[in-house]
DNA sequence: CAATCCGTTCGACGGTCACCGAACCATCCA
DNA sequence: TGGATGGTTCGGTGACCGTCGAACGGATTG
């Protein structure tokens, strides 16, 4: 089987649309059943026996039984990075339908970290770079991460909870990094006057000198 | 048009193998005529002509008029990063049952630049070294790397195509060096004798010489 | 202008695959 | 032990699509 070949298979695997549909409502890490999947398809539980079994025997999708149902989800995060980025491809998703929603999409607070497309940027820096390594449920700094985060001044407060930890952000359908980490990242953001919180809501605003920043320290570019 | 159907659409057309062997094909950013991805995909140029329509008019290809030919290129960074990801789900292998495979792995030619092992144990030597500084989408020769690839006999030739790229290697998910610096590496090498390429494959072999130069100038040791 | 090469369009052929209903197996419940 | 429900398998049908060769338009070259 060469590489080209499982490459065709995966991506046909995705060109049918009843498949899609039952790829897209797992896209939430939910695991449902061969049921409720058939419904979202909007095909006939035999159809979608059929799919479920070549969406596994593909490793696409993990399947759990129990008792008489058997409950499919995403098999790796993988999958769900590859589906945002055909969706990506796919052009522009009919957008904002809310108000006031494109400030809280560009830059929020997820309780004491960042989330939207600033937090969803930062995980990718610091993954594209190196300095951490996010799971599917977990995620971990390295050494060169470690440096970099002291440099930078984000050292996380020693504390019980979780370190580091891939949050899905909901308006990027992307992970974004929550845990003490997240909140120092975000709290040295905030004293370096990068960002500010907004009064009675949870956007944040990119300062002139947060752009340059994070241009600068991680390479991002919101507007590009 | 919703948005299952948009990205099925696009899906459906990576689930050919001719055009999946086009897009890769077009993957390192270089611009080729439709003969040539005909060549490519292993079918007829009236049928690449098909497929070179449906995939530019789902905007996966860009297209350039001169003279009587057409260069096809990926329309964007975008249907690059989808094809990696793919790629990524699609995996190496789970078990290099095949020889060839294994082969390919260890190392290849992504065009006209080195892949697999080898490739990216050069991008790391020469990263490790000082040599050059790659980044996210971008990389450059420092001082002492200019004069060290000066030595080794790797001088890119002048063009129009960008210098030094990371291009992220699917079968080691980690980045090799394209562009002109890395077609100019892998054509030295292959001056020197360091590496043969396979007939009918991309896969290209490190002989005894090879194995030598490559530990003592890059301090790279496949077996180890 | 003639020869040539690049690329596209057309028509026909063949294989693949999604779909459904009906029958079947497994599990749970009364 | 029956009956109900979740899920799979099977056979048949129809549509879609990838493939090629042949013919054609456009651009270059001699």
């Amino acid at each position: 089987m060469s590489d080209i070949t499982r490459m065709t298979s995966v991506a046909a695997l995705l060109g049918d649309p009843a498949r899609a549909n039952i790829l897209t409502a797992l896209l939430d890490g939910r695991a449902l059943t061969a049921k409720e999947l058939a419904f979202a398809a909007h095909v006939s539980p035999s159809t979608t026996s059929g799919h479920l079994a070549r969406l596994t025997d593909a490793d696409l999708l993990a399947v759990e039984k129990q008792g008489r149902h058997r409950y499919f989800r995403l098999a790796s995060p993988l999958v769900g990075q590859m589906l945002e980025a055909v969706m990506a491809v796919a052009g522009p998703a009919p957008k904002p339908v809310w108000r006031g929603g494109e400030a809280l999409r560009t830059a929020r607070t997820c309780y004491d970290h960042l989330a939207g497309r600033l937090g969803v940027a930062l995980a990718d820096s610091l993954t594209r770079f190196g300095h951490v390594a996010l799971s599917g449920d977990g995620g971990e700094v390295t050494e060169t991460g470690r440096s970099f985060l002291c440099d930078f001044g984000a050292e996380p407060a020693p504390g019980k909870r979780v370190f580091c930890r891939p949050c899905l952000d909901w308006s990027e359908r992307r992970p974004h990094i929550a845990g003490r980490l997240g909140a120092a990242l975000a709290t040295r953001c905030l004293d370096l006057g990068w960002i500010q919180r907004q009064r009675d809501s949870r956007a944040v605003t990119i300062t002139p000198a947060g752009s340059r920043g994070f241009a600068e320290t991680f390479g991002i570019d919101l507007n590009g």
